[in-house]
DNA sequence: TGCTATACTGTATTTAATTACAGTGTTCGA
DNA sequence: TCGAACACTGTAATTAAATACAGTATAGCA
């Protein structure tokens, strides 16, 4: 599925073409797509595009006016989630080696910023509604405010909690009374927050 | 918002350009929509077009090819579920008027049929996790299997519930004891139920 | 050292696609 | 009954936009 690796200005013509069908809803001239690269001659353009379709991520009908159809995507679309699977200490958070899905969620419910879905294991979050199978939207961010559902890293392992704060020291709290808060300041595997929980997705059909 | 009256052919026109900007990722030529419309001159999809622009449903840029910019779409794109806001007894339940905004989600969670999203009031399902303010996803039909969570129209108003069979009779149960079971035979507000719930949202920022 | 890919400039040519012009017939409200 | 919107046919003219041709320059590989 994946193909051929693209240039630097091959990949940001191919993001022209994509801004433009995304806003406009129509492909960009070439004189369009030359201004937009900063190309004074038609020819220049029309090597990077030979250059992406000879690499598969476009489609020309010879001849006809403003026909690309694009096969493979460089920038994925707004509001377009990758759902994280295991996530790897060492590897980056959003590496596609970690990705095991997309959500798709429009972008008026997103708001600003970069987020990521994550499948929720174990009952910690119960009583505040959060379910085993769950999947969270998260907004990623370093810190977040007390009372917020964040999602921390602790070692290896990714769990949903509440922040809380308990007279100067900050507490991860589950929403149920079997499991104990943990102290942000806790230490060998110190707690990270990755994200808060901005939205959350239940799947009734496909729930095992 | 909402604009002029569409004809039927000028909404069949209006579909032939979406369907095409779907599937392809660009904009026909009127010869093209021509041969999908069944019309042999040119002159009378122009008129279309014309007719589509004057009553604001597209844009063209005069003399460049292909540049139709849709403004408003008649068929909704693939996982784009409306938001019921109240289910006004007589009109039908996906009528405009009835909307109060759009969710967007990936057609892969959806499955086939009908669906549209419905705010959650109240706290009737508080234990199976379903809480005030979310959002049900609800695939549409009018029969459902025992055990499955249900939306019904129990006069003017909506409840979401779970289906039950009690020996031989159906009955809305809801996840909360301070509710009793309402039985799908009752008289007066007969039950109606108007679609099985198969995902669900919930909005952690903008939740008041 | 020659070959190939990348990354362009600049002008000329061609044609896909729109636009223009001139009609026909129907329906429908004023 | 008359104008206006709708729904077309058919041909000719025009032009937006893609193609073609002729170059320049750099980097990397074998």
């Amino acid at each position: 599925m994946s193909s051929l690796p693209l240039t630097a200005r091959q990949e940001r013509l191919l993001r022209v073409i994509e801004a433009s069908i995304e806003k406009k809803g129509y492909v960009p001239t070439l004189q369009e797509m030359a201004l937009a690269m900063s190309i004074s001659s038609l020819q220049g353009v029309k090597d990077h595009l030979t250059a992406l379709e000879r690499k598969g991520y476009i489609r020309r009908s010879p001849g006809r006016r403003r026909a690309i159809e694009i096969l493979q995507r460089v920038a994925q679309p707004e509001g377009n989630i990758p759902i994280i699977g295991r996530v790897a200490a060492g590897r980056p958070l959003l590496a596609i080696e970690n990705q095991e899905g997309m959500l798709n969620l429009s972008s008026e419910f997103l708001g600003a910023g970069t987020h990521f879905a994550l499948r929720v294991q174990g009952d910690s979050m119960i009583e505040a509604g959060i379910q085993e199978g769950d999947y969270v939207i998260v907004r990623q961010k370093e810190a977040a405010d007390p009372g917020a559902i964040v999602v921390a890293l602790l070692g290896e392992e990714v769990t949903v909690k509440r922040l809380r704060k308990k007279g100067k020291v900050l507490l991860l709290e589950a929403a149920n009374p079997a499991y104990a808060p943990i102290p942000l300041t806790q230490p060998a595997p110190s707690p990270r927050i990755l994200g808060t929980v901005v939205g959350l997705y239940r799947d009734f059909e496909r729930k095992r």
